[in-house]
DNA sequence: TCCCATAATCGCAATATTACGATAAATATT
DNA sequence: AATATTTATCGTAATATTGCGATTATGGGA
C-alpha cells in the first residue's frame, strides 16, 4: 500500500492527476510563476527567490522536468530553465477541458 | 522535515498548490468527472464505479469535501455528493488565470 | 594547475499519502 | 426489537514527499 492504484483508472485520468500533481506544491508554483514573469530563462537565482535551500530547489526543479512543463538548457556553469511553450499549452488545455462542463447546470442535492 | 514550507510563500500559491493537491490522484479525478457526467448527486455506487475499497474511497471524498469541490448531504441511510458550483468556478477561474500569459512569448533559452 | 562558483545527486530524518480491514454509528427493513 | 445497509472513522502497513547537509561533477577564472 502507500502506492496509487493506476490501473484502475484511464490514462487521461492518470495523466491529469499527474500534471496536478506537479502543481501541487507552492515551490513549484512560484517557480512557474517566476519564469513566467521574468521569461528570460532565470537559472539559479530560484534558490534566493524560494528561500529554499539549494538541494531543495534542485529537487523541485527535477520534478518540474520530469513533468515536462520545464525545460533546462547548460550556459556555462550554471543551467538556464525556462517553461516548455509545448506543454505549458497542453496542460492549459487538458485543465480546461476538465473545468469546463459544470457552468449550465447549477442545482445539487 | 517532510513539512511543506508554506510561511515561505503567498496565499495565492499555497491556495493554487491545495487545489493542485486535491485533484492530484486519478481517484479524485474520476470522481470528480463521474459526478460530473452524472450530476445526479451519485452516493456509494462510486465504491463500484471506482474498483477501489469503500474505506478508501470515503477517504478521498472526505479530502474532496475539505478541498470544498464537492459537497455531501444526508438522504436517509446513504449520501448523496454532488459538486459544488461555486467552489468548481473557483478553482476554474484561478486555474485559467493561472495558465493563461505565457502564449505570447515563444523563445526560450 | 589550483581554486571558486554552480547545480545535481546521495543519504537521511520527519511527515504525508494511499490503501485496506475492522469497527462504529445511523437509518431502513423485516 | 432484530437485522441489514450505508457510510465514516480508527488503526496499521507500505510507500511517497519534503527538506537539508554533505558530496560530487563540471565549467570559469586566477
Amino acid at each position: 500500500m502507500g502506492t496509487t492504484k493506476s490501473d484502475l483508472f484511464s490514462k487521461e485520468q492518470n495523466d491529469l492527476a499527474m500534471m496536478a500533481k506537479a502543481l501541487a506544491h507552492p515551490a513549484r508554483i512560484a517557480i512557474l510563476q517566476y519564469l513566467v514573469k521574468t521569461n528570460a530563462c532565470v537559472c539559479g537565482d530560484l534558490v534566493e527567490e524560494l528561500g529554499l535551500a539549494q538541494a531543495t530547489t534542485s529537487q523541485h526543479l527535477k520534478e518540474l522536468k520530469t513533468a515536462g512543463i520545464i525545460q533546462g538548457n547548460i550556459e556555462g556553469a550554471s543551467v538556464c530553465y525556462c517553461i516548455n511553450p509545448k506543454v505549458w499549452k497542453q496542460y492549459k488545455a487538458l485543465f480546461n477541458a476538465f473545468f469546463v462542463d459544470v457552468d449550465l447546470k447549477d442545482k445539487c442535492c
